[in-house]
DNA sequence: CGGATCGTTGATCAACTTCAACGGTCGTGG
DNA sequence: CCACGACCGTTGAAGTTGATCAACGATCCG
């Protein structure tokens, strides 16, 4: 049981054996069911989430009112509003369950506790913000670069069959364009 | 002297006293004149700079071949193509320095030894990071949400003074359009 | 079975790019 | 210290990309 997070800290740095239920008990365990709100803009953002099975997003209300999708989140994905939670301001995000899902969470107090205690958590998270910011130049990257079509064939490329995981307007949501376009692109594509 | 580094540090975490010029010796102290290239795509991607003094950029060539900038650093901010440093893989970025500039680097492989020797300098890249991932999820939601127009705007607002440090050229690079339409958007702005 | 939600299609429209041309200024060599 | 060339910012016309709006059919779920 939760081998899911244990096995992901392992792969960034070696724990102390015959711990591992010490360490699990600085995690609250979540199950929700779809379309589930786990945080919503304006709230205090107090947990980070791990996910052991099935798909969280983050979103945010545009000028225009609209949902735009920023990321989602599947399995040994870890997702929270980290400007909210870091400085423990108002989210200016939501997230919410794309599937049923089961997750860990980490709580903002709880979090320092965990690096005292268990100083290894401390290097695994900072490999894996550190990961997290070089994906984010890479994305960045891709958001200058690519257009709306190409931004489409690498999505379907790079993470192939989660396309079908989820519906088509959140993929058009994360994407950054309109579902009539994705429409549009889909045919084309087809042809 | 390199009080700049030591004072940032201590923003984040508490160093052992008198041990100020043991930290430095993990650093390597370079001067750069204006225009100088730091990386290149391809290259492998060996150092991770902190700038005293000065400014640098990151850019890419896109798809047209165009420079692209994503990223500028100016005095206490670090710079480096964090994909292509973490796993010692070509660079996919330029690094090229906007004025001449003081720089302290610290270089992969000493990086470890620096954690070893202190472990505080662990926690204060994972706070750095953390940092820069959120300040990241905030930029996105900014490239996601902004007209080029709102984007120039906000931009000129949040760092008053930094438009007129740099030539317009990059700011236009920067902010992801051509110089032609920020030269319309600063008409517009100035009737 | 019925209503709401989702995906598709086509027409019109706005934002931004591209291209070409011109004037100003900066810095470098003579 | 001057003159020339390269680079930079601006302007306007024409062209693209992708958004918006409205309408329709399909499908999912209660």
């Amino acid at each position: 049981m939760s081998a899911a997070l244990l096995h992901h800290i392992a792969q960034y740095t070696k724990l102390p054996a015959g711990e591992d239920q010490e360490l699990l008990n600085f995690f609250r365990r979540i199950n929700v069911n779809k379309k589930e709100m786990l945080l919503e803009e304006g709230q205090s953002c107090k947990t980070h989430y791990f996910v052991e099975k099935g798909c969280l997003r983050m979103f945010f209300l545009n000028s225009k009112g609209v949902e735009q999708t920023t990321q989602f989140a599947i399995e040994n994905w870890w997702i929270t509003d980290h400007m909210a939670f870091q400085l423990q301001k108002p989210a200016s995000f939501y997230i919410q369950s794309v599937e049923a899902s089961q997750l860990l969470a980490l709580d903002f107090q709880v979090q320092e506790k965990l690096f005292l205690r268990f100083p290894q958590m401390e290097s695994y998270f900072r490999q894996l913000y550190e990961r997290a910011y070089a994906a984010s130049q890479t994305r960045v990257k891709y958001l200058y670069d690519l257009s709306k079509e190409d931004h489409y064939r690498n999505f379907i490329e790079k993470y192939p069959g989660f396309a079908q995981r989820i519906p088509q307007y959140l993929l058009a949501s994360f994407l950054g364009f309109t579902p009539e376009y994705l429409s549009e692109i889909r045919k084309k594509h087809r042809s």
